[in-house]
DNA sequence: CTGAAAGCGCTTACAG
DNA sequence: CTGAAAGCGCTTACAG
């Protein structure tokens, strides 16, 4: 067993004071109720026997955990684990554990989930939510509990968020795919309403609209990713449109399942076929050639998230802060994505 | 503010009964003390309200927090946010939550939050100890929190662990890059004397020497991949020798680097130079030429730390239950590593 | 078969 | 300037 900690009651007792004046010295709430030298005494005393106070226990009578959870659609994912590697840093700096679970954007496995968050009184959460999942980001709102959510938002929600600009900075990457001289580029992307696709598709479908394109999109369910269905998927894609020269990915895995089968059928990249991806992954630097990508700020990103989540922890009454935050995203142009 | 929950007070006075009764319901300890009338009763009441406990209340009560932590290397690494996604779902499922964080392999780090997570009463440790940690870890283990290590051990230490059969994968490897012809093979490793570098480099030393080859070795400081000086250090190592006609990579992120410096310089794989990395990655699989890998198994390894840790977190007092877990590698032939 | 009560380690309104 | 006491929501030894 773990060797027993000193309470604020031992404290007391080998001071002579009260447990009310340790309590108060060190939650700051001394100055001018407490003398400096007992201050002092206590300050020194806790710092020599080095003792922490129970968070449980502060938790019971606070109704606070300290514990902000991280729901995203998979923590294996690149794109998600990079920042959740930046929020458990800044998570700690301010005092909160970071917890973390997958969503794999399934509405009722998230739904358990806060569910049970909710019941170990999770302070504070971070969300990228699933399709259809609206209403329950409603109540969680509604009953008041911190939350922000990213990636994707509810527009008619007023729920404080974390995005990027999708819909510009998809019509960007396809400005310069257009630019590069492509004139039949495919938009694969998810089969799936929530905004950031919705977005990126309204980027495709203005691009290709403006400079007069044909539009060829095609929509994967999320769940064929798991059984490998996507890569026969993209292949019929390709055969049934034998005229594309172009194909632009809305997510890294897209991409990812695209590259397979452009590899294995041994498509020249870019010279049969162009090809730029939502987000950036380490397989595009290294894959040959190059793949070009629209690279999301995930510094930028970590930090608003924690400064909304942190401005929420502390009025916990007041809604009156809800922020709506629009990221830029980034043209990262490397070899894939114009003719030489 | 979030509703008020419901209390164990309030079930017991709506029912009539005791919140001794209650308790004992809850927690099972009904049987023959208890009448199956009130049981049933009292059963039905808390279906009926949702009622969940609070985990803060029984906490403080019991000592337990349910919070098993995972500490990584690194969580944006591949092979580490794989099995964390695993051991997520498996924490989910047996009632604990699971925290984790990176160590980025330094000691001073890790032990703040080790020091962070016995000030709140985190209830397991599951480690990937950095270099020189032999007796933070051991004092965590004497003061009898439950704790495994995991990716590396300590030889000394009688603590339990789950790793993989580092020395004979290796050596199983390199067997197979000189079976397919390669004679001057360069291993490339980090400047570490943790147990799992230690034993990959003995591997290649025995392979080496068994056959009658030349040994170069490459070692390079952890900290060198921040600067991305990892790089110029594998292109130094090329320079020097020029009769090399193999790398091993003894991790994932070694050989990504040292993919980069082949891509820049166009040396060809496997023509000119072979290819091996220990631990498989997507971007093995998209690269050209496909690159051949020693891989774990991420699943066996997530159940058998799961296993291991609630053994030791059922019986508390016993440390009787030290377990060696290693498991076997699996060779991954793709078209790297061998000459045609 | 059931309940009153102590106690886990804190915070804070109230009293002096 | 300082302290006694209630209470957060549980568990469990003890009593009946």
């Amino acid at each position: 067993m773990a060797k027993k900690k000193i309470s604020i009651t031992d404290i007391a007792k080998d001071l002579n004071v009260s447990i009310t004046t340790v309590s108060f010295i060190l939650n700051k709430k001394a100055k001018g109720k407490i003398s400096e030298e007992v201050i002092k005494k206590v300050e020194d005393y806790v710092k020599k026997v080095g003792y922490k106070p129970n968070q449980l226990a502060q938790g019971l009578r606070t109704g606070k955990s300290n514990i902000i959870v991280f729901m995203v659609e998979d923590i294996s994912d690149a794109f998600f684990s990079s920042i959740a590697r930046l929020m458990e840093e800044k998570s700690y700096q301010n005092g909160y554990k970071l917890i973390f679970c997958s969503t794999e954007n399934d509405p009722d496995k998230t739904r358990d989930l806060i569910q049970m968050f909710k019941d170990r009184q999770v302070d504070g959460y971070i969300i990228t939510p699933p399709d259809g999942f609206e209403k329950d980001i409603k109540s969680l709102a509604d009953d008041g509990h911190p939350l922000v959510l990213f990636d994707r938002y509810f527009a008619d929600l007023d729920v404080s968020h974390v995005v990027i600009n999708n819909q510009e900075s998809t019509f960007l990457s396809l400005k310069h795919m257009i630019e590069g001289g492509f004139r039949n580029i495919g938009f694969v992307t998810l089969e799936s309403g929530q905004s950031q696709m919705v977005d990126r598709l309204e980027g495709y479908d203005r691009a290709v609209s403006l400079y007069g394109l044909s539009n060829y999109t095609l929509r994967i369910n999320f769940k064929d990713f798991k059984t490998l269905k996507a890569y026969n998927i993209i292949e019929d894609f390709l055969d049934e449109n034998p005229n594309l020269d172009g194909l632009f990915f809305a997510t890294n895995y897209l991409a990812k399942s695209g590259l397979r089968v452009l590899k294995n059928r041994n498509i020249t990249i870019p010279d049969q076929v162009g090809v730029m991806s939502f987000d950036d992954n380490e397989v595009f630097e290294l894959y040959t050639p190059q793949i070009s990508c629209l690279s999301q700020p995930i510094e930028s990103i970590a930090e608003k998230l924690m400064e909304i989540m942190l401005k929420q922890l502390k009025n916990t009454n007041s809604n009156g802060h809800i922020i709506h935050s629009e990221l830029p995203g980034n043209l990262v142009i490397r070899q894939s994505s114009f003719k030489n």
